[in-house]
RNA sequence: GGGCGUAUAGCUCAGCGGUAGAGCUCUGGUCUUACAAACCAGCGGUCGCAGGUUCGAUCCCUGCUGCGCCCA
């Protein structure tokens, strides 16, 4: 391969061999690789090659407003790990990078970054500059256009950011192949999408109750739904039977006593048997309701009887669908109760009642309500306080109100068994790593109550490519919205007029409006593998990439980014999206306490790269296995360090010192070598099974032993005669640790890419990570040798050093008798082994073989150690 | 309350029917010409608790307890 692309560091990108330095150091080596394999393209996806030599990947874009830890550090090294394998397999692999700018953390950030907020009905301002001293506290209004410039201009700085961390963090990804969840692209995959599952029946408007966020002021999805403690308070409150005995419910929300539909109890319930089918009044309002039977209410919580109101909670939504209940809303999307008061409030008696309540927000309507029920005498005690789970939008903190609302959903199953079932059954055609998280995905599928609502009413996201019709009067109408063709896509409907319109009759009777809403950002990022993939437009690529191989993430979004994937493809392409689906832990802190920003105990994942080199930090991800939580270490980091460096050591000396190059297993002849190769067929074979198992952590654990072993025993062991006179001896030592760095190298790139690209480039043509992934058959027939004459021979050393270290004296006292016991084998192996033994454990006297059974036992006598020489 | 996972050396984790393993920490030693940001050696565990199956259980089964995540 050859380049001609400038090298920002100076070194050059030729992949050509360039000689074992003096000092090998790991400081420098993510800036010079990473400027060499940007230069040279070497993780180009192919897109010649066919569907079956490719590998593709569907990985997290990630929030680029946000900001990364190490949790994504060590989870998009998980993906990296499988990438770099399945490349040197021969695979071409597709692994594009998406930044995730849709939404609501964008819109954020914009507003606390440059001190402004979105005011869609102001016109766009082409002269306009953010403030130089924005004040978060009073921010500026501004158009939705010049918002949303604001919020691109933003995004911009922030990908620059995230893909240098990624390219000095090694991760292989093809960066000719990125896109953004608001880009153009796919503005039109999602548009499109969006289209056609109306067109199939799968996507329909519907006027419903919609969790609602009053700080966002945007409908909320089932799964951004977050519940957490919040602290209420139950009040017993008495409504009256016809002949005006009480009959107490306990509510923590009595400023929606106004809202009351029914009070409902559990059909079993014996207590309130006679009060079905007949009604009662509310306190206060005087407004007759019946007594309904339901077994969603809990006989053993407060009184046992619940009041249902339009709508304090989701069981309330349940009852008013299943029982057909009246809606009397009282609640608006700011949070306040009406200003007007509600038509079945007309009791006259109680006219003034609602008077007291109206444009209070739900805090200050609670007092004012507890109050008038004291008045009434309807209030019996003193309120009890208590912590309930409540609603909350996952970035919110305000509780949810339910409010009856228009918006666009799509469907998954939450209200059709069919659908559900067969949602369910495309978790079954994936391979779930590890396989538990199955179980994840079918509990969320099952527990799905509703279709997915996709509407937002933000500014920076994807509007819905639709607009509605005016009649005569100015009314909308919703029931027949107009579309775009595909090949208009996309559009925006607030500033594009549909076809057969002019932009003049915008908000006229007989004109039209523009859907003013934008789409949640999971129905953009539920078509990552169609957007990245060329759906629609690259089918070329699309045919050789997809259904895709893999997709990974942490399990916490499995409810949302996986599940949403899997309803897209199911509906557009009657498929899974991938086949696998690699399930990355948690970095907990010590305490085993998820990071987070609000705890403080978030890492920085540019502070422990620093720090420690990528290849450090790689290999720490490596040792946590898929699923499973995994706690920050500082002091771990060291050790993937100390083998990186140890790579760069040992390297230096095989092919630096000792000058070992023979790739030639027939040169490989002493038995100790012989037997190397075959330990090093085991690791491969080993290796290879665990990565084909998608176990990373194994792959690393086999290949570290042997590297280990290699380094404190064979390297020792052979030393002498690979420097020594017997060319044959030498021949055999060099060609066995040439071949040994030559594989291990290969098997330690997907984990230290850069230390091992270090080392091959010394002596071998191009990049490591193009090379073809080991093979035990390239071994020849010395990969056959038992290795356990290597480690017969490794307990004797050991027996050696042993005896030297408990005496307190250096390695190098001479052994002037070595008596060893041990079984036929082992001494067969340790006489073979005999030279090499002596020449490490500086051995001068006789040896003694003896045949015995049990563990093998070393007897070293030690001679006089040699005089320390002053250092010169 | 339900689901899933997890419990093995001080710490992080392997193992998994046949009398316990690694790395880190710790202790002691060694400047041995690849590596002192190194190397060598050593200490350290009745495998959460209680039952059951089995000739034999850390491993399989049941129950309990602790911890974590998800859902009500």
């Amino acid at each position: 391969m050859t380049t001609s692309a400038p090298d920002p560091t100076g070194a050059s990108p030729s992949t050509t061999p360039g000689g074992v330095p003096e000092r090998p150091a790991l400081e420098g080596l993510e800036g010079k690789w990473s400027a060499i394999w940007k230069a040279n393209d070497t993780y180009r996806f192919d897109r010649t090659k066919s569907r079956a030599e490719v590998y593709s990947i569907d990985t997290p874009p990630p929030t680029v407003s946000g900001s990364l830890h190490v949790g994504h550090v060590f989870s998009y090294t998980h993906t990296d790990l499988i990438a770099r394998y399945q490349r040197m397999t021969g695979k071409s692999v597709f692994y594009p990078m998406g930044w995730d700018d849709n939404g609501l953390p964008t819109e954020r950030r914009v507003q606390n970054y440059f001190g402004v907020r979105c005011d869609p009905s102001l016109h766009y301002d082409p002269d306009f500059t953010p403030p130089t001293k924005p004040d978060p506290k009073k921010q500026i209004a501004i158009s939705r256009p010049n918002f949303i410039e604001l919020c691109e201009q933003l995004v911009e700085e922030d990908e620059k950011a995230f893909e240098a961390l990624w390219r000095t963090l090694g991760l292989s990804v093809d960066w000719t192949q990125t896109y953004t969840t608001i880009g153009d692209k796919s503005r039109k995959v999602s548009q499109t999408a969006f289209l056609r599952n109306l067109a199939r029946g799968e996507a329909y408007l519907q006027e419903a109750p919609t969790l609602w966020d009053i700080t966002f002021q945007t409908a909320v999805a089932q799964a951004e739904l977050e519940a957490r403690e919040y602290p209420g308070a139950y009040h017993k409150v008495a409504f009256h039977k016809p002949d005006g005995e009480p009959v107490h419910i306990e509510t923590t929300r009595p400023e929606l006593i106004p809202a009351v539909v029914a009070l409902i109890a559990h059909p079993d319930d014996e207590r309130y048997q006679s009060l079905f089918g007949h009604t009662v009044t509310s306190p206060v309002f005087g407004v007759e309701v019946p007594v309904l039977a339901h077994e969603a209410a809990e006989p053993d919580k407060g009184a046992g009887i619940a009041m249902c109101c339009t709508f304090g909670d989701l069981t309330d939504v349940q009852w008013w669908r299943e029982l057909n209940l009246p809606v009397r809303t009282v609640i608006g999307r700011d949070g306040r109760l009406h200003r007007e008061r509600p038509d079945w409030l007309s009791n006259e008696a109680t006219t003034g009642a609602y008077d007291q309540l109206a444009g209070k927000t739900t805090f200050s309507a609670r007092e004012a309500m507890v109050n008038l029920l004291r008045e009434s005498g309807d209030l019996a005690g003193d309120p009890t306080p208590t912590q309930r789970m409540t609603n909350f939008y996952e970035k919110g903190d305000k509780p949810l109100e339910i409010v009856s609302t228009r918006q666009w959903y799509i469907k998954n199953g939450g209200r059709d068994e069919q659908l559900r079932q067969a949602l369910i059954r495309r978790g079954d055609e994936i391979t779930w790593i590890p396989t538990h998280m199955l179980h994840r995905y079918d509990n969320w599928v099952g527990g799905l109550n509703g279709d997915w609502l996709i509407s937002r009413q933000r500014f920076f996201g994807i509007p819905f490519p639709v607009w509605y019709a005016l009649d005569d009067e100015g009314e909308p109408d919703y029931d027949h919205p107009i579309l775009p063709s595909q090949a208009e896509l996309p559009v925006d409907p607030s500033s594009d007029a549909p076809k057969g319109y002019d932009e003049a009759q915008r908000g006229q009777p007989k004109g039209f409006i523009g859907d003013p809403d934008v789409m949640d950002t999971w129905a953009t990022s539920s078509l990552t593998p169609h957007i990245a993939g060329g759906w629609e437009t690259d089918p070329d690529l699309w045919q050789r990439v997809y259904p895709m191989d893999l997709c990974t993430h942490a399990h916490d979004i499995i409810r949302t980014w996986l599940f949403s994937r899997v309803v897209r493809a199911n509906f557009e392409d009657n498929t899974v999206p991938w086949t696998h689906a690699m399930i990355s832990g948690f970095i907990v802190d010590p305490d085993r306490k998820k990071m987070s920003k609000s705890k403080g105990n978030v890492v920085v994942p540019t502070e422990i790269l620093d720090k420690f080199g990528a290849d450090a930090v790689r290999w720490r991800a490596a040792i946590a296995r898929s699923g499973l939580d995994s706690p920050f270490d500082e002091t771990q980091m060291k050790v993937g360090r100390r083998l990186a460096l140890k790579v760069l050591n040992v390297a230096k000396f095989a092919l630096g010192n000792v000058g070992a190059r023979s790739l030639d297993p027939a040169d490989v002849a002493h038995r100790v070598d012989c037997a190397l190769m075959g330990r090093l067929a085991n690791t491969i074979n080993d290796a290879t099974a665990a990565f084909d198992a998608y176990d990373y952590t194994s792959a690393l654990e086999v290949t570290e032993k042997f590297f280990w072993d290699f380094c404190d025993d064979y390297v020792e062991l052979v030393k002498e005669r690979a420097y020594g006179d017997d060319p044959l001896g030498a021949a055999s030592a060099k060609a066995a640790l040439a071949i040994s760095l030559h594989n291990v190298l290969r098997l330690l790139a997907p984990f230290l890419p850069y230390a091992t690209e270090e080392a091959w480039s010394w002596v071998w043509e191009g990049s490591v990570h193009q090379q073809e992934w080991p093979l035990a058959t390239s071994l020849g027939a010395a990969a056959a040798t038992d290795p356990a004459i290597l480690t017969a021979v490794g307990e004797v050393l050991a027996g050696i050093r042993g005896a030297k270290s408990t005496a307190k004296v250096t390695q190098r006292t001479p052994v002037v008798a070595i008596k060893v016991s041990a079984s036929a084998a082992v001494l067969d192996a340790v006489k073979s082994a005999a030279d090499d033994l002596n020449a490490v454990g500086t051995i001068t006297g006789e040896w003694e073989l003896v045949e015995a059974e049990g563990p093998i036992e070393v007897r070293a006598t030690l001679g006089e150690p040699p005089v320390k020489k002053p250092r010169a």
